[in-house]
RNA sequence: CGCGGAGUAGAGCAGUGGUAGCUCAUCAGGCUCAUAACCUGAAAGUCGGAGUGUUCAAAUCCUCCCUCCGCAACCA
């Protein structure tokens, strides 16, 4: 075990409003990275915004603005959403900071000094009015400009190359010996036999026809191209280039450090095949991990913009709280794969899992506490009900899965795991029917047993879940009377870490949602984005 | 033959070789500490179809077919 982590997400292009779909892999991420701090490991965190493109500059004069006025609009609501959301990235580059382009100057001279990107030509579908290339694929059989619909010509212009047949040999080994590199594997066999095996093209990095990007100082009128500029901010963040490296050598080139870049797959490519070798073309290690999540689609359909199934993740947190989208997010959705948003899946998973399992636990058990016992949490006798020990079996084993499955970024399984905890204390309450041991003296100590385990089982819960539920764990801590600053993740271990204190019945952590009515809230919600 | 994913109980999903699982809904029962909650039990699937394919053993591997979806144009 690597006893640090860098972990990124890839940084969003600012041409639009961030919708549900970015918000899902920024908050799993989130989680992973909350839950390796927790855990007591050093955890550095990126998410920024890749800024530079023809589409920006067209969407920029659209809008009256210059290109740097219309992103900066945009990224502040970036970093409004992700203030919401309690994401705790340490970092957000903006590729348009000179921390950023700089450094990529830089590395484009390296490459080209080294014969790794040459200059050549262009050639593709080009429409003029647009003033745009096309690929064969986008502008279909009828060669069609995709975005005015007018004919497109072939037209050649001048451009830099990245030479990728230096590197794929070194690329095949390098995947054969790291297995864990590209996760989910089908990746990696889509990689191979769709894009290197039919033999892989070199790939642009620069253009002329637009300038909104970073200038190439050895040919001023080329502007780098999309992603050898994007791509490097994972080390352009840390300093890599620039006068302090401190933070690259310790997250980046130290073997100590496992970096893990979290993607969606239709950047796969890119982050698969050409990052390694821009990686190796500069003499840097490659990420340890590359983890390709799914997609959110919208009952059976992706959300696009034009079919107005777009959420806005706003308005969600407004209403529900941040804790009910972060949860839905990574338990609803299997990390790795595709899942749906649906109102009706919103509102049945927030009801199940939140309101009548753990919410409702924590509140029973309280009322328990209280009502029994002056409301102080009896101290651990050991196993004094038939039921004591098969609890703390399950706990002890519950938290074993869960620290392996988050461990290998398997965060929906790492859920499931603690809320069988949450299932076993409920269970737990019927088979100890503390309300008929109150009524017998001899049974007291029985009692005060089955409290002390209920208060546990919870106190476990709300600690596995921190790093998804950021609002309600705290709540929950201080229902049962633990104080926020002393209280840490081993005293999970420790059965005796409850005795004596003294609970606080507040506010219900999770209110069950009327099904209709919020129902019929989310889809307006859905329905007011066409 | 473009690339990829999916097809498992009424609905939504998990499950990659070893007696078919989870959540919800349904029905019956229990309990009363609790947020009409919680607990128990039942009914419900020939795991898309085909193959006298591989194997001691297949939802899981192989071959073929069918259907749906995503990518290929806004969009993680």
């Amino acid at each position: 075990m690597k006893k640090r982590f860098y972990i990124t997400t890839p940084i969003y292009y600012p041409s639009a409003k961030l919708h549900i779909g970015h918000a899902y892999c920024t908050v799993l991420t989130d989680i992973f990275a909350r839950y390796k701090r927790l855990r007591g490991f050093e955890c550095y965190f990126l998410t920024g915004a890749d800024e530079h493109g023809q589409k920006i500059e067209k969407n920029a004069a659209l809008a009256g603005k210059t290109p740097q006025e219309f992103v900066d609009g945009i990224v502040e609501g970036f970093y409004k959403l992700w203030d919401l959301l309690k994401i705790s990235n340490n970092d957000f580059i903006r590729t348009t900071q000179t921390r950023h382009t700089e450094v990529v100057q830089k590395i484009f001279s390296k490459m080209l000094e080294q014969g790794d990107i040459y200059l050549s030509k262009y050639k593709g579908w080009y429409c003029t009015p647009c003033e745009s290339f096309w690929t064969d694929t986008q502008v279909g059989p009828d060669h069609i400009c995709p975005d005015c619909g007018r004919p497109v010509q072939v037209a050649e212009e001048e451009a830099y190359f990245f030479k990728t047949q230096n590197y794929v040999d070194s690329l095949m080994k390098f995947y054969d010996e790291n297995p864990k590199f590209l996760t989910p594997e089908s990746r990696k066999n889509e990689m191979i036999n769709t894009f290197i095996k039919p033999g892989l093209d070199d790939l642009c990095v620069s253009r002329t026809s637009f300038s909104w990007g970073i200038p190439i100082l050895e040919n001023p009128k080329h502007v780098i191209y999309v992603w050898l500029d994007a791509l490097t901010n994972y080390i352009t963040a840390l300093g890599y280039g620039s006068g302090n490296e401190s933070l690259f050598k310790k997250f980046w080139e130290d073997d100590e450090t496992e970096i893990i870049h979290i993607l969606g797959a239709d950047i796969t490519r890119f982050h698969a095949i050409y990052w390694p070798m821009f990686l190796e073309s500069l003499g840097l290690r490659k990420p340890d991990r590359e983890f390709v999540h799914g997609l959110l689609m919208m009952k059976d359909s992706k959300m696009s913009k034009s079919k107005g199934n777009v959420v806005d993740p706003f308005p969600l947190v407004e209403k529900y709280g941040v804790d009910a989208l972060r949860y839905y997010l990574a338990r609803e959705v299997t990390f790795g794969q595709d899942g749906s948003f649906t109102p009706e899946l919103f509102v049945e998973r927030i009801n199940m899992d939140l309101a009548n399992s753990l919410g409702n636990l924590l509140n029973r058990t309280v009322s328990m506490i209280n009502k029994y016992f002056g409301g102080e949490i009896p101290q651990y006798l050991g196993k004094k009900t038939a039921f004591d020990g098969e609890l703390e079996s399950l706990i002890d084993l519950s938290i074993k899965r869960y620290e392996s499955f988050m461990d290998d970024l398997k965060i929906t399984e790492g859920i499931t795991a603690v809320m069988d905890i949450v299932a076993r204390a409920n269970k737990y309450i019927d088979e100890t029917t503390p309300w008929a041991l109150a009524k017998d003296e001899d049974k007291k100590e029985e009692l005060a047993s089955v409290m002390n385990h209920l208060a546990r089982a919870i106190f476990v819960s709300g600690m596995l879940l921190k790093p998804v539920l950021v609002n309600a764990s705290d709540l929950l801590f201080a229902q049962l009377g633990i104080n926020l600053e002393k209280v840490s993740y081993d005293d999970i271990f420790n059965p005796s870490f409850l005795d004596r204190k003294v609970v606080n019945k507040g506010e219900q952590l999770f209110p069950r949602l009327d099904n209709e009515v919020e129902i019929a809230y989310i889809a307006s919600l859905m329905n007011g984005n066409k």
